[in-house]
DNA sequence: GTTAACTGTTAACGGTGTTAACTCTAGAGA
DNA sequence: TCTCTAGAGTTAACACCGTTAACAGTTAAC
């Protein structure tokens, strides 16, 4: 059962391909990696693409679920070469990866994390290799924070304090939080929130109207968001 | 100088142009509203409209300055017809208002804050409408937090808590900013980045994952943006 | 060695934004 | 009032896009 010659010559293809869309996307953002644009790159007619790919937004799929994937080994990397036993440390390393990733690849970062909106809620949405590939990415974030909760519980505020309603919604997540109780999940999904939105709207120069170079506010909302957190809070160094 | 009757018609008819644009954002998402589709939809045809915009682009900022001032009027609308005097209450009410009309209003929410990143730095991208449109709207707010702050100044981070770069940064607005100083510009700041993020990610169903109702985990986060501007906090109702 | 599957081609369809050239009508100036 | 110009609309066409159908050549399988 080793892989025929046509089948590796088919994957060398396929990975041209995706090569050749990866680089219009960084040369030319989202828009500019079209079907004829890939084919004309590696000198083929348009229709053949579609030997290796159903439809144009199958290969963006494709490309989505790579460059995820990608990050996610970054990131996933970043980590397990930081030997430091403090998993509230890495939770600065993960942060500022992200950050880092973000602004070294802002196209491939506006293919992930700008352009999602596909419906509110379609059918068969859930298995779409980027959707599937976004959530192992974000599973790296919530075993990181969950590592963090189950070796030194942070303090979290009271379900008096968050309300039933929140309570409800949020404890319905405990299970994939692995046993964490609300007031935990709560500011595990602060730390997700803050970042997240912080990140986009610096690479997508929403912020540039008030700071020109965001990297310090983004060091003091970190270190706001661990204290929240209850970490010990290092200072974050450069 | 009175307005002929060619430029009243003329003047309809641009106003029907940009109903139909928008008739077609709401039903059918950004993608929906072409050239061509505008056309079809008041019965002319295609190069009719280049006597009304020079381009698509053209369209779509026009639609896009138009729905910013329209989500701007009704903010301050809202702000007005209050009459309590704690400007802090305020704070929520346009924040909860925002959030208000980006839900019932995601296909126009989308158009204004979904699809920017023109470019990093464009040249001539500063006096697109959309671009002072957007202005005028950020004004609103940030007109508030300085009242809000001249009437009762809250409490903020010392300069030695933000450091000299971030500082340097802030204090470079503190003309915008009414002469606030460094840390209450940055507490200003927070307040749009959390509120901005909060609303980006529940509309734009980045949250979902989490929770399917985001209403009660965004007013517990209000709440604390809140108590971070030194607020009084009154519990927010429903 | 024959056959079937795979990879690529060309031609074409309907869609898009955009331009050029033309017609017709309404408003302005003599 | 008559003329003439400027404006609003048309049709035809161009270049691009994603996509499909029908066809040719090569490669693997039986």
């Amino acid at each position: 059962m080793e892989p025929s010659r046509r089948d590796r010559q088919r994957a060398a293809t396929l990975a041209e391909i995706k090569a050749a869309a990866r680089r219009l996307l960084v040369s030319g953002g989202v828009g500019a990696v079209g079907l004829r644009a890939v084919a004309r790159e590696l000198g083929l007619t348009p229709p053949a693409l579609y030997r290796y790919f159903p439809s144009h937004e199958a290969l963006l799929q494709a490309l989505i679920a790579d460059l995820y994937d990608e990050l996610t080994a970054a990131l996933m990397e970043l980590a397990q070469n930081e030997a430091d036993p403090d998993l509230g440390a890495q939770l600065y390393l993960l942060a500022n990866g992200l950050r880092d990733w973000a602004l070294a690849h802002p196209a491939e970062f506006g293919l992930l994390f700008g352009t999602a909106i596909p419906d509110p809620d379609a059918e068969g949405h859930e298995d779409l290799p980027g959707h599937q590939a976004a959530m192992r990415f974000a599973a790296v974030f919530k075993a990181l924070v969950a590592q963090v909760w189950h070796q030194k519980p942070f303090p979290h505020p009271s379900e008096q304090e968050l309300g039933p309603v929140l309570v409800a919604q949020l404890s319905r997540k405990s299970e994939y939080f692995d046993g964490m109780p609300a007031g935990a999940i709560y500011l595990s999904l602060n730390y997700w929130t803050r970042l997240y939105g912080l990140i986009c709207m610096e690479v997508f120069g929403q912020l540039h109207w008030a700071l020109e170079d965001a990297g310090a506010y983004f060091e003091a909302q970190l270190f706001e968001i661990g204290q929240a957190l209850g970490l010990d809070c290092p200072v974050p160094e450069a």
